[in-house]
RNA sequence: GGGUCUAUGGCGCAGCCAGGUAGCGCACCGGACUUUUAAUCCGGUUGUCAAGGGUCCGAAUCCCUUUAGACCCGCCA
């Protein structure tokens, strides 16, 4: 073990990397520029789930690099599929675009040229903020280019072989009576609904006619148009389970990870591009799906997306690349409240990188230490950072909510948590402090209070908003409960409740005076 | 029908993909501070790593079999 020899940085990362070489080298390619691919749906909502397969297809590129290769990473956006359902939360008006290619249907928000390109928009933004480069590529450029045109007639005149393969391969039959080409009708501009079934090689015309189709559970009309549609000028494209290949060849793809959902339509995608289009396929990886805690698959479509955008608000850029550099495989249940305990592994990988935690196990720390770097896409800072524990950050969050900010922070320099304010802390105190006011939130508590504890009460209430030095409060609240015949325990503990919603807390007085005497005198009030 | 993943203290999980002392959070117990109070601090308890077999000097980790659960595909993309 202590002999074995670390590959790159010693993450699943270089591993990766470096069995990609391999297989390149093997295969005898050129390997002046390594191109790497990464989807982005344009459907739907872009959730981590897209977000990952982008940037841990950037961490493979920043691995080739750092093995010496030029390597580049295509953001690739399906923006000619066809809209098969109203994600939650969008107007019904994008009804009668359904089926039509996401980059013909006009943007329902109006930023953008098309509904499929707001998507996209999304995800691209997201990458941007957590600070992954790429090179932008649409599929309906790709398509209205003809980019794809040398590959798509080769697929075409093959295509009787492939419908048998496909079949055999995943036991799909519809390939065998359909051509894996999809022309958007001349007539309606509708995609799925024009069935394709011949191929006029010579012309290079598919023909076809538009008639109604099941999507999903719904029947989407067709308009009965017939007609040939040119692949060399018309707009159309390829179905899944020959697109990619089509696109590995036309862009010289090396690399692409996948999710499992998927895992039917690479097989066969891997096949074409080896047998029909002579390109040898991309090196893949697959992924398991993010879920969310209940166990279910985040879809696209529904409304239970937890995009980059949302993560942010509550966690750091950094935080999500950990998240997503930290391992490739197993099955994940994704939630918000992950993000505390990601805040905190970040902090202690940090930690390890600068030597203030000891790992004794070489290629473990060889590992923690590559992962660090990783998540710092490979420029790790010159030192640490100040670190705060992030849940301390929540809890104070949650006490102080006016002029949270300046409150928390003078906390934490109270508690020498930190030495100086920072304009760093002061973030964190921000997505800290949403976090507690999305999750922590505690309803108003229901506290059973007898007459002489009401009593105790609007005795403590007047006291509090006297002026008092606030090391008395502990006291006062002592004797108040004692000469109005409440346990002092019980005395305590609804205080709490009333303050905090929780049955126990920090020590009183002091917290208090922290919270303000006149405030909490005013939230007591409440309650008698 | 085909495929993938998961199984680790009471609970939730990390460690597995590159084998080398089984770890973290919560909970629990003890102590500090307290005339009562812990989101604090210090210390501690808790495990036949699903079952069985194999490889190895050495297996939670790699291989095979079994069991249970989850998910994906078999519309479409």
């Amino acid at each position: 073990m202590s002999e074995q020899k670390i590959i790159g940085r010693g993450t699943w990362i270089d591993k990766l990397a470096s069995d990609l070489l391999e297989r390149e080298k093997s295969l005898g390619r050129n390997l002046d520029i390594i191109r790497v691919e990464s989807g982005l749906g344009a459907s739907g909502v872009p959730h981590i789930g897209s977000l990952g397969d982008a940037v841990r297809a950037y961490g493979v590129k920043l691995a080739l690099e750092n093995f010496g290769y030029k390597s580049d990473l295509i953001a690739y956006s399906d923006d000619l599929d066809g809209l098969r359902k109203i994600p939650e939360g969008f107007p019904d008006s994008l009804e009668e675009h359904l089926a039509k290619p996401v980059s013909l249907i006009p943007d329902p928000y109006g930023c953008h040229d098309s509904y499929g390109m707001h998507m996209s928009s999304i995800l691209l933004d997201g990458l941007d903020k957590v600070g992954i480069k790429y090179e932008f590529r649409r599929a309906v450029d790709t398509y209205k280019n003809g980019l794809l045109q040398k590959q798509i007639h080769t697929i075409l005149q093959n295509s009787a072989k492939i419908g048998d393969k496909i079949s055999e391969l995943v036991g799909q039959e519809k390939y065998q009576k359909y051509l894996p080409y999809f022309p958007v009708c001349a007539d309606c501009n509708r995609l799925y609904t024009a069935e394709a079934t011949e191929y006029i090689e010579d012309e290079k015309k598919v023909k076809y006619l538009c008639q109604d189709t099941e999507i999903g559970s719904k029947i989407i009309k067709g308009c009965g148009h017939q007609g040939e549609a040119d692949i060399t000028k018309d707009l159309g494209k390829l179905a899944w389970k020959v697109e990619f290949a089509a696109r590995w060849a036309a862009f010289d793809i090396r690399f692409e990870a996948y999710g499992k959902d998927i895992m039917d339509s690479v097989k066969v995608n891997d096949w074409v591009a080896d047998e029909i289009l002579g390109f040898p396929h991309p090196y893949h990886v697959k992924y398991e799906m993010f879920l969310d805690k209940g166990g279910k698959k985040i879809s696209k479509s529904l409304g239970n997306v937890i995009t980059a955008q949302k993560w942010l608000e509550f966690g750091s850029p950094k935080s999500i690349l950990l998240l997503l550099y930290k391992r490739i495989t197993g099955a994940r249940e994704l939630g918000f409240e992950d993000i505390p305990s990601l805040m905190t592994e970040y902090n202690e990988l940090e930690d390890i990188y600068f030597g203030r935690i000891k790992v004794d196990n070489q290629a473990k720390l060889a590992k923690l230490k590559g992962l660090y770097e990783y998540v710092n896409l490979l420029n790790p800072p010159k030192q640490a950072s100040t670190h705060v524990n992030y849940r301390l950050l929540i809890e104070l969050a949650r006490i102080f909510k006016e002029n949270r900010n300046e409150r928390v922070m003078k906390k934490l320099l109270a508690y020498g948590v930190i030495k100086n304010p920072e304009t760093e802390i002061e973030k964190l105190i921000e997505i800290a402090g949403n976090y507690s006011n999305e999750f922590d939130e505690q309803e108003k508590t229901q506290v059973d209070l007898d007459d002489s504890a009401k009593k105790a009460l609007k005795i403590l209430i007047d006291s509090l908003e006297a002026d008092e030095e606030p090391d008395d409060i502990q006291n006062t609240i002592y004797q108040i409960a004692k000469s109005n015949n409440v346990q002092p325990k019980d005395f305590f503990k609804i205080l709490y409740q009333i303050i905090l919603g929780t049955s126990r807390g920090p020590k009183i007085g002091p917290f208090i005076s922290d919270i303000g005497r006149k405030q909490v005198a005013k939230t007591l009030s409440e309650y008698v």
